[in-house]
DNA sequence: GGAAATTGGTACAAAATTAAATCACTTCAA
DNA sequence: TTGAAGTGATTTAATTTTGTACCAATTTCC
């Protein structure tokens, strides 16, 4: 058994993550969706803060305000001003953001799924196990 | 057992690899080095080519042309028209480049190493392998 | 041989992303 | 209270990244 080089694990993850990314992008950009945007709308209803969604998504602030701006544009969240600390924004996903979200999701498990059905159902289930331990 | 669902397991991976390259970019931007030409210097041995290095990356040709050029402004790349084929650009890595890429990397691999310590050597073998099975 | 189609790479302009500065609100210590 | 420090979010300006169009070399196919 080969040395293991926690790079080379790395990298082997990066290039199956962005390749799968770039597979399925086109499809999700027919639904009125870029790809980042659907990150971000689909970690809304666990993180409905946007300091929280950047936090999560490693991204900057400004960047998760660029997309949650485009996001209430198009209709797929609504915003408001949190009560209890008028600094925040709450944010909504609203029903038709609820069901964009879904879909895009799915795209995107086809495509991971694709890469996944080469491996067994519990080769899948230990992979998921861990990446959990790792998260 | 929960059903295994896909864009989770993508969505695990997905936050897992962004947290550890926010983490690890700063100190190797004190090699002088941005994350992505990192990765661009640490594929070239192996794609000499930058159209190559463009499809194992996932990333658009001009970008690769961009990382390219600053690579070799610094000294960690030459580039020479390949004999065999006019349009083509062979790369090749130059000690400086094969000094600091190792430099890179092995931050990389601490920092990624750093989460794979939660698991077994056995584990991580294990990880590898199902990587390996779906690249 | 030689036009037509393909491939490798780049230039330029446009779009996406981000760092830095800023504003508004909250918290905390005195 | 109050004012100093901290937090949430945004604006602005700069940088990074990419789509489009392009040129040069190669391959294909008649």
């Amino acid at each position: 058994m080969s040395k293991i080089d926690p790079a080379k694990i790395w990298s082997l993850n990066y290039n199956l993550l962005m390749s799968v990314i770039s597979g399925v992008s086109p499809d999700i950009a027919e639904l009125g969706l870029d790809t980042k945007e659907l990150f971000v709308l689909a970690q809304v209803e666990e993180h409905p803060y946007p300091a929280e969604l950047a936090a999560t998504l490693s991204m900057p602030k400004p960047t998760v305000t660029v997309y949650v701006k485009r996001l209430e544009a198009a209709g797929f969240l609504r915003r408001e001003i949190d009560a209890a600390d008028l600094r925040r924004h709450r944010l909504q996903v609203t029903p038709s953001g609820r069901k964009v979200t879904a879909r895009g999701l799915a795209l995107l498990s086809d495509a991971f799924g694709a890469r996944l059905g080469r491996l067994s159902a519990a080769e899948q289930a230990e992979l998921r196990s861990l990446l959990e331990k790792l998260s």
